[in-house]
RNA sequence: GUGGGCGUAGCUCAGCUGGUAGAGCACCCGGUUGUGGUCCGGGAUGUCGCGGGUUCGAGCCCCGUCGCUCACCCCA
């Protein structure tokens, strides 16, 4: 530990070689939305407090515990988002995104603030990447969009991974259960707390890792046995679907989601390599929340993934070398460099350098007064895969010897051919 | 908010029952004059998280404090 500051708790930050993994995992969700025509929505990180209040829901820890919450200068109320999809509809409402044709397809991705204890896989700024598909209830958009996030996890390599999806029906199917339920939990042997969160949302109490709470809900009426018909046939669809996809899943009766705008399909994506926090991602349909925020009555449906996890799982199935700083995987290879002996050479380098960027080749040089032998180590350490010296000799012949550093081979050029040569060696 | 573990060189860590610090990796220089990867030689690096206490003497013991980490709650 050294120096003044460090970064605040809680925060994930990824620097070379790892912030090239960073980089790769978006990039390959971006390319699987894209392929599925979601274009990309970029959001401003603090929104008007009420959006996720009225949005996420009161009742919800995030909202009542994990908000960044701070007032401008006007003495407005800000708060840093805990989520994305909030803000999504809020903004598809303002720019009147869901008066064309529908379903609106967006993608987002970027850091989210919760402030919650941290521990693996869970920080106070984290990233995200999500979709959302606004203006239809269609069963197999509900299927594609569980879909993407499958493929793009499978493209990432990923393999140690459960989908576990539910149905969480309509008002009708939830307030029938919620009857049957409450009357099951009156006759619990429950605590205090334990009482006061399930005032809040019966079905969190499934979420309680106690063993002592786990065994009194056996035999607890589960919401997929209330669903009405039409709730039922679209899970059945959702189903049907992701089995036409080839996309394995399980049933999961008990799965809860944080926030309460789901309603109808939920899901959630589980690695078995993390630690406590084991969801690389999660989503569902929400029938009530875009008119919840003042727009048309609308239902979505999305997905929000969790980078840094996606990250750590792929850490845990030995897909990434982090110790490996060059490694190609992680894009740190070099086609040329350069180095140059004394300030003459320099000068001509930086030229010819920036031709060679000019063309799409990954150049760099040799700055400062390193020793030639340091240089080419350096190069070495690059894994440049070219290397070229350039001197008094080269600077007045305009010939130079380009060393390919895999056997070592030296090949004569003139230094305005370079980038024809470089060429010609892929 | 609650509980456990840990804080020693850039990184990973060692340091026995207290005697003022070490290894590996990384980094730099060199193994003759302008060419890397292996090998060999050499080198720099730490207020041992911080503050206080016990002691002739503390990285090792005690107290406090800060930080990190894992787990609970909850979630990506």
């Amino acid at each position: 530990m050294s120096g003044d500051f460090q970064a605040p708790k809680g925060v994930s930050e990824y620097f070379p070689p790892r912030s090239g993994i960073f980089e790769k995992v978006v990039r390959k969700l971006e390319q699987v939305s894209l392929a599925a025509n979601y274009h990309l929505i970029e959001l401003p990180v603090f929104e008007d407090t009420q959006l996720f209040t009225r949005g996420v829901g009161e009742s919800t820890d995030v909202v009542t515990k994990e908000m960044y919450t701070f007032e401008d200068r006007a003495g407005r109320s800000l708060t840093l988002r805990p989520e994305g999809t909030a803000g999504v509809i809020r903004s598809i409402i303002e720019h009147g995104l869901d008066r064309g044709q529908l379903p609106v397809k967006l993608y987002y991705r970027g850091p989210f603030f919760r402030a919650e204890r941290p521990q693996a896989g869970r920080y106070r700024q984290f990233y995200q990447f999500g979709i959302e598909a606004v203006g239809l209830d269609d069963p197999y958009l509900d299927a594609e969009v569980i879909s993407i996030a499958h493929r793009g996890f499978l493209s990432l390599g990923l393999k140690n991974f459960d989908l576990q999806i539910t149905s969480l029906g309509d008002e009708e199917s939830r307030s029938k259960h919620r009857v049957e339920f409450l009357k099951f939990l009156s006759t619990l042997d429950l605590d205090g707390e334990t009482l006061e969160k399930v005032k809040k949302n019966p079905l969190r109490i499934f979420d309680d890792k106690r063993s002592e709470i786990q065994a009194q809900l056996k035999g607890a009426p589960v919401l997929l046995d209330f669903l009405t018909a039409e709730s039922s046939m679209k899970f059945a669809a959702v189903k049907g679907a992701l089995t036409e996809l080839g996309i394995p899943f399980v049933v999961n009766t008990t799965m809860v989601r944080g926030l309460d705008y789901y309603t109808g399909t939920a899901f959630e994506f589980v690695h078995k390599g993390l630690g406590a926090q084991a969801s690389i991602g999660g989503g569902g349909r929400y029938d009530r929340l875009m008119r919840t925020l003042g727009g048309q009555d609308l239902s979505g449906i999305g997905f929000g993934l969790g980078i840094d996890r996606i990250i750590l799982a792929l850490e845990s199935e030995g897909l990434v070398d982090s110790s490996n700083e060059n490694s190609k995987l992680n894009g740190g290879y070099l086609d040329l460099f350069i180095i140059p002996i004394g300030d003459a050479a320099k000068l001509r380098a930086i030229n010819l350098i920036e031709n060679v960027r000019k063309s799409g080749f990954v150049a760099d040089m040799g700055f400062g007064d390193r020793s030639l032998k340091g240089a080419m180590k350096a190069a070495d350490k690059l894994s440049a895969r070219h290397v070229l010296v350039l001197g008094d000799a080269e600077l007045q012949s305009g010939q130079g010897r380009l060393k390919r550093m895999s056997d070592g081979v030296e090949e004569s050029i003139t230094l305005d051919s370079i980038v024809a040569t470089l060429k010609n060696s892929l």
